[in-house]
DNA sequence: GGATTACGATACAGTACGTTCCGTAATCAA
DNA sequence: TTGATTACGGAACGTACTGTATCGTAATCC
């Protein structure tokens, strides 16, 4: 479950980790850094992101709930920030689906997806950095491309579906995966509602077959 | 183009404020209460919240800028969080829009949606205070008559489509809405992008048409 | 076994919060 | 006009919590 698709692509993005890591192969020797306290701490990341929030987080706070000392943190991370987007970029990704028609790919991603939201932390760590982007450019920048990721397995859907036929070449294939992704995105931002599986099929239909009566 | 219509409708569950105005109602004597003042900390609180977002707002920051003491505020409302419910309840609304079909309706009100989120605090706000309802439920429940409202002219918009015959009778016109404020919300929350009016258009024509082909 | 680095725990200084009190200003009643 | 009452902006107070530095101990390499 853990550790998606993405958790490579995001890790060459972390000048922060890369760092630390070269100092570490200049001189072998010493103690080796704990990896259960790497994992405690990027656990304990998620959790606290979960329950209180980015700016609510604090190091400290991480550093307690995971058993470890703040020292032990700092010396791998500069601050908070590099932490959560290491720590939400490990959250799982998605893989793609090929069922043969747009219809289902759609269908059955897209209940993959809200799974995951409700199953993870991802439903309510997304959220709660998406506000804060509007804050703080800095982590806006470092979470763009996890953001991104988490939308390219619908721009490819569609552009599978182009190839076979079965959508016009003049449409926006980016458009086309926001108004599928939209109704979800309404739903977890606009009302702070529950993501159930069972709005999926309705979503599609509609956005495939158009809201106009067919004439 | 401040004050919109939801205003009012918001000042009916604001328990906070009822309570110090019925105070004053028993004792009507004393010096009264500044309007300046209460508007001056209206104004800074939404600037302060489309700054730097919900959690890093303080009371102290608000009176600071408001040029009032704090003693001011907590005569008023008794902690931020009503403070900002009421703030952002005052942002401006959304009239109804009847331009006479469906897609001029649905253009028209998207394009003053997207103008009102460029031009005041609401582009900033909005995500801000939707993240910090994952994590804050009293936030939450104060906010969902507000965010309510700002959904609920599409769906007025679709309840005229539906009269004149240009959708079906089976269309959830709940979802239709979703499904239209869609691409705007990932544009917002996901991507943390600008918000164009020239996206409307296709977002209109692409929602009412389909994604699929029509043969 | 000596050198080196990481570990968890704790102490420290600095910041900033919400609360409370102050003297002053504005309104009403007598 | 005077006294009572309430609101005002400003400032002081105690508290909580932050990031950093330092401690003795533990683990690894040469």
């Amino acid at each position: 479950m853990r550790a998606g698709k993405e958790a490579e692509a995001v890790a060459a993005a972390e000048s922060d980790r890369a760092k630390p890591t070269r100092r570490r192969m200049t001189s072998s020797t010493g103690r080796p850094r704990s990896e259960e306290a790497h994992q405690a701490i990027l656990d304990a990341t998620l959790a606290l992101l979960a329950e209180v929030g980015f700016s609510a987080l604090t190091v400290e706070g991480v550093a307690q709930r995971a058993g470890v000392g703040k020292a032990t943190i700092y010396r791998r991370w500069s601050s908070k920030l590099p932490l959560v987007v290491e720590a939400f970029g490990a959250l799982p990704g998605f893989e793609d689906v090929d069922a043969g028609s747009l219809e289902q790919d759609l269908k059955e991603t897209l209940k993959k997806y809200l799974e995951a939201f409700n199953t993870t932390a991802l439903g309510t760590v997304f959220p709660s950095l998406a506000g804060e982007r509007a804050h703080n450019p800095e982590l806006s920048k470092m979470i763009e491309p996890v953001a991104r990721a988490r939308r390219e397995p619908f721009v490819r859907i569609f552009e599978r579906a182009r190839q076979r036929g079965e959508i016009a070449d003049d449409v926006d294939l980016g458009l086309a995966a926001d108004l599928v992704l939209g109704p979800i995105s309404v739903t977890l931002f606009f009302r702070g509602g529950v993501l159930s599986p069972r709005m999926v099929d309705p979503i599609v239909d509609l956005a495939l077959s158009g809201i106009s009566k067919r004439n």
